[in-house]
DNA sequence: ATCGGCTCGCGCAA
DNA sequence: TGCGCGAAGCCGAT
């Protein structure tokens, strides 16, 4: 049974008599996913058929062809196991309303259910699409451990004032997911009307996924990672290997990008192909490396989930005015102080600032689309010293962030963003120049934790895989 | 190598 | 109203 908490009504109304509709958007898994779960619960005790639906709309200029290719390669996958559990996988593209909307209304779906995500993309998409059908729509949190209406009913100040309301709702929440069961009613799939049309001689939907791959129009110029394989078969293998090899070290070497004790996940938790419950549950049982495993329980669950808080409530979760008015005023203090070094979107883009360490950094993200957690902090907090005011630091971490990480378009990039240089969840500090009260990060810091050289010489260079 | 100060404000105890 | 302490540090004194 899933947890009502879990779940929102966006759209009120009876459930019709028609199949229930699973419009997926974030949590890409059919395993381990809680929207899943309370749509076939719903499409069982209304005794009608199941679906999953993916719309792809086609003026998303964030996306490039690395996020994309992530993306419809793991949802091959997850087609797949789908329709091996008799619910079919639909795909839909372009205009909502003459997509979507007609979708619902061709086949007369009687429930609309939603995986939640805090951020404006899809909160103004559910808004519009709500007013345009005349279905009701539950959204579930399929994302978070604890439902992040749930765990706070505002914007945390810090991780201390969060910590405690998730610890108190782990126990009810951080449970065993039930396996995904064959759904006993039949859409009937030789009726579909969705792209590409048509059946196989099976009466199965056929996807032309190479068609899929190329269909949006986008920057070609971010090449797919060809280092990181997306899936969520792969993503259980990862977590398998990181539990077994890795976590011991975990605590100790965490933030030495130079040593390979993170569990590199984050893409797949961001595709949702992954479900970080799932991985909590996985790593909670373990007996040995206790310190090891508590610390990045406290990464996966407390910090990830304080920035989805963060984004829920705070309309501005990336820009300038969702920093904290202590930060705000002391950073607009030290607009005008003299800046040593002043690079442009293209110079950083390109790794061709004076700091080797720094376009290391930048390198790893461009080549590899993925950054160490601690150098992240490094790189945004540079950001800030070497460009005119923290708005455009802001708007260009989250840009090379967005458009370079494999993570990026994600509560967590936002709010680590927004921490570095907005001192978001953070305390105030001895005033410095440009920084004023937040935090300040330097490269003889870096050189006091890690082996600076190793780390620039894997990344010198411009093309790069390790 | 280690320590205190820097500096703000939340949330709880009283 | 007072007080402890916090998302990952830096720096100078000892």
């Amino acid at each position: 049974m899933v947890d009502e908490r879990r779940v929102r009504i966006l759209r009120e109304g009876n459930v019709g008599s028609g199949p229930v509709l699973y419009v997926m958007g974030r949590d890409f898994r059919a395993q381990d996913n809680w929207a899943l779960l309370y749509a076939q619960e719903q499409a069982k005790k209304h005794k009608v058929p199941l679906g999953v639906l993916v719309h792809f709309g086609r003026n998303l200029v964030q996306t490039n062809e690395r996020h994309h290719s992530f993306l419809v390669e793991g949802l091959q996958e997850t087609a797949t196991e789908l329709e091996s559990n008799g619910i079919p996988f639909f795909l839909t593209f372009g205009n909502w309303e003459q997509e979507v909307k007609q979708f619902v209304e061709v086949h007369e779906i009687g429930l609309i259910v939603t995986d939640f995500s805090p951020l404006h993309e899809s909160r103004w998409w559910w808004d519009e699409v709500s007013h345009g059908v005349a279905v009701p729509i539950h959204e579930v949190d399929a994302h978070n451990v604890v439902p992040a209406w749930l765990v706070s009913d505002k914007q945390e100040f810090a991780a201390y004032t969060f910590r405690r309301k998730v610890h108190k709702l782990l126990p009810e929440f951080l449970v065993k997911f039930p396996k995904l069961e064959p759904h006993p009613y039949d859409w009937g799939v030789s009726k579909t009307a969705c792209w590409p049309r048509g059946v196989d001689k099976n009466g199965c939907a056929l996807i032309d996924w190479e068609g899929v791959r190329k269909f949006r129009k986008f920057d070609s110029s971010v090449r797919p990672v060809t280092s990181i394989k997306s899936g969520g078969k792969t993503a259980l293998q990862i977590l398998d290997i990181f539990i077994k090899e890795k976590i011991k070290n975990y605590d100790q070497y965490r933030n030495d990008p130079t040593r390979d004790v993170l569990s590199q996940l984050s893409p797949y938790i961001r595709f949702g192909q992954i479900s970080a419950q799932r991985i909590a549950y996985e790593v909670k049982k373990l007996r040995r490396d206790v310190k090891s495993r508590d610390s990045f329980l406290e990464e996966l669950i407390v910090r990830r989930e304080l920035a989805e808080n963060f984004c829920f409530y705070n309309d501005n979760y990336d820009n300038f005015d969702g920093v904290p008015s202590w930060a705000k005023e002391s950073l607009s203090e030290h607009k005008k102080d003299k800046r040593d070094y002043i690079y442009t979107l293209k110079q950083f883009e390109k790794s061709e600032t004076h700091d080797l360490l720094w376009n290391a950094a930048q390198t790893e993200l461009v080549e590899n689309g993925k950054m160490h957690g601690f150098m992240r902090m490094y790189w945004a907090k540079k950001i800030l010293e070497w460009t005119k005011t923290p708005e455009e630091a802001i708007k260009i971490s989250i840009l090379l962030n967005d458009r370079y990480s494999l993570d990026g378009r994600d509560p967590n990039g936002y709010a680590g963003v927004l921490w570095s240089i907005g001192g978001l969840h953070d305390r105030a500090w001895a005033k410095r120049p440009v920084f004023g009260k937040v935090r300040y990060m330097n490269y003889s810091g870096c050189k006091r934790k890690f082996d600076v050289e190793t780390y620039i010489q894997r990344y010198h260079g411009s093309s790069v895989n390790v």
